[in-house]
DNA sequence: TCTCTTGTGTTATTATATAACATATACCTG
DNA sequence: CAGGTATATGTTATATAATAACACAAGAGA
């Protein structure tokens, strides 16, 4: 993440007050549609990372996770992160070693980044996958899943 | 990686004699041409990726480093992987924590990858990208670095 | 030869993630 | 509601991946 970028505490898009409390809502009642059950970790995580609008670090929701300041264990954090993804509350950020909350709750959706090198956010988008994976079916390739991930600069990082 | 294929030691990819050593002596001109070095770890540990012919974990290639079966320190790796990556000769594959040999010696040609998640193989292809990233100059994102790898299963491994 | 740059060796540490097992909580079924 | 089963959590320990920092060595050019 940006070493050298003037923007880190930029623009705050994370969601708080009572956006904050109607995504995790939603999320409840999407978990309910799926009788899957949003606990307490796992709302914790979730919460965390609706609010940070961004890739956060598993380790930084660990230590960030109690509401006193105490650290959680990893596992308790790895956890619900492996729920939240399996949801499509969240994605994983590979070449980030990040997570990062998925507003749009569609498990399956395909989802793809552009990472900004310099102020380190994360904008998700919807890839069109059909001319890049085209050599699978030939191939006789079944394609179960794919990470997208574009290195970039942002808008407000190349006016720096 | 495949906990449960049955195709773990099938086909062997990897380079051996004559076509191994033509390789690295391939590698060593390319970096005379871009006034690089290819030094004793470098050429060791190209050597061993391109032996594997798939991809490998760091800490295998430190393991596997030695002649007499010594282990490399992590550094030594490293350096050499970073070298290896920057010339284009290897790729990282970040859903595997993996490297991998590239025998396309283009630095800045866009890789991607079919990674079978059943026996473990990685084949490279070239992406067609134009579609998948056309949002990024609209949002005026400027993009330098995509990277796609696509999970799912080969065709030996659907068979099994 | 001098000197600058690049690369290596080495020690230590940081960062990321999971294994294993005991305990608890929800859910179903009788 | 009792009892069993599946799911989730708490906890300790450990595995895996990567880098920081600094001393030393080797190659390239003046």
């Amino acid at each position: 993440m940006g070493t050298d970028c003037h923007h880190e505490d930029g623009v705050r898009t994370g969601l708080s007050g009572h956006a904050l409390t109607d995504a995790l809502a939603l999320a409840e009642i999407r978990c309910g549609q799926s009788r899957e059950r949003l606990t307490g970790p796992r709302r914790r995580v979730l919460e965390l990372l609706l609010g940070a609008g961004g890739p956060q670090k598993a380790y930084d929701l660990i230590a960030a996770f109690g509401t006193q300041g105490e650290a959680a264990k990893p596992p308790t954090v790895y956890r619900a992160l492996e729920f939240l993804e399996r949801l499509g509350f969240a994605h994983r950020i590979e070449s980030l070693n990040a997570y990062v909350a998925c507003h749009r709750h569609e498990t399956g959706h395909r989802a793809a980044f552009l990472i900004c090198g310099c102020c380190g956010t994360a904008s998700e988008f919807e890839p069109d996958l059909d001319a890049p994976i085209a050599v699978a079916a030939p191939a006789g390739y079944l394609v179960q899943a794919v990470t997208l991930e574009a290195r970039g600069l942002c808008p407000a990082c190349q006016r720096a």
